[in-house]
DNA sequence: CACCTTATCAAGAACAATTCCTATTTAAGT
DNA sequence: ACTTAAATAGGAATTGTTCTTGATAAGGTG
């Protein structure tokens, strides 16, 4: 079942506030973004998605995850010239994509804490948004390759 | 090593360290990106570049900036689903696009900081790579906006 | 210089992700 | 039930990029 979103709405409420309607379509999409927390293609998406409803098309999918993002309700995350992930976490976080088993996790922004504290950012600019990410290796590949390395070479440390 | 660049070589010398030639085309290419520091498109290196070798094609403007970024000459730059950019600035730094006029510009490092001092990265994944937009409107397009709400409300304080 | 071997190139086809188009279906409001 | 607008399925079109191929150009060798 969907959680609520956010605060005290709904995303029902949230997409009537929009003056859009809450089709089977969309809370299909949005429910398999709440199950699997995977930032998911929409590609991928769609072939989850037509479990519940058989025959919607991509098209479809395509039209649903923007609407969910113009509402608020879900995030596009885009990442090189790969396709674009959607990701139901509405907090401010950052994006780790893990270069050998193409993981994709959140990085939660530290309190009190602000980009701007980073990166010099001139005063006279407004910044309405930020995309941050991180590549590199996850925890459970860097484990993978130090067993195939100690069995390659059973003596080193 | 592509980190050699920065410092002794020649962009022929780091070409040739990778086994590679300095050609006329990806001199050109290079000198365009060298020129104008506006994070160009392929397309736009491609215009340019045509000034000085009127007959590349655009696949080789593609395969040169290719070149270019394996040999740690330049950066390409990504931003949600338009198309790359590339830049020469060698030093770690973030970018800011202009929401009105699509200006591109370098937000440069503070010194000492480090990304992972905002965003909560775990111990055990390891980082190689970090890229980071902002955006928002630039010191130009929020004046000329200015200047309009005044022209349209002369009493407006 | 003549010859050989590769790297590089231009041109166009192919490709992947996304967006657009249109006829049909569905849902809300009366 | 009737009207009207929103939403959908299916397919075509578009965009940015990569791939393929045959022709050229550049270094190295004798
Ligand atoms: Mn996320
Ligand atoms: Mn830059
Ligand atoms: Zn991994
Ligand atoms: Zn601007």
């Amino acid at each position: 079942m969907a959680t609520l979103a956010q605060h005290q709405h709904s995303p029902d409420d949230t997409i009537h506030g929009h003056g859009l309607r809450m089709t089977g379509q969309r809370r299909a999409v949005y429910d398999v973004l709440m199950g699997e927390r995977n930032h998911p293609t929409a590609v991928e998406v769609f072939t989850k998605v037509r479990g519940q409803v058989p025959n919607i098309s991509l098209a479809t999918v395509y039209n649903c995850l923007e609407t969910l993002t113009d509402c608020g309700l879900v995030k596009i995350v885009t990442h090189e010239r790969g396709p674009s992930r959607y990701c139901p976490n509405l907090k401010d976080h950052a994006h780790f994509f893990c270069d050998s088993c193409g993981e994709v996790s959140d990085l939660p922004l530290r309190a009190r804490k602000r980009p701007q504290d980073v990166w010099e950012v001139p005063e006279n600019i407004t910044i309405s948004h930020h995309q941050v990410a991180f590549r590199g290796e996850c925890p459970k590949c860097a484990k993978k390759k130090n067993l195939k390395s100690e069995a390659r070479n059973p003596k080193s440390k």
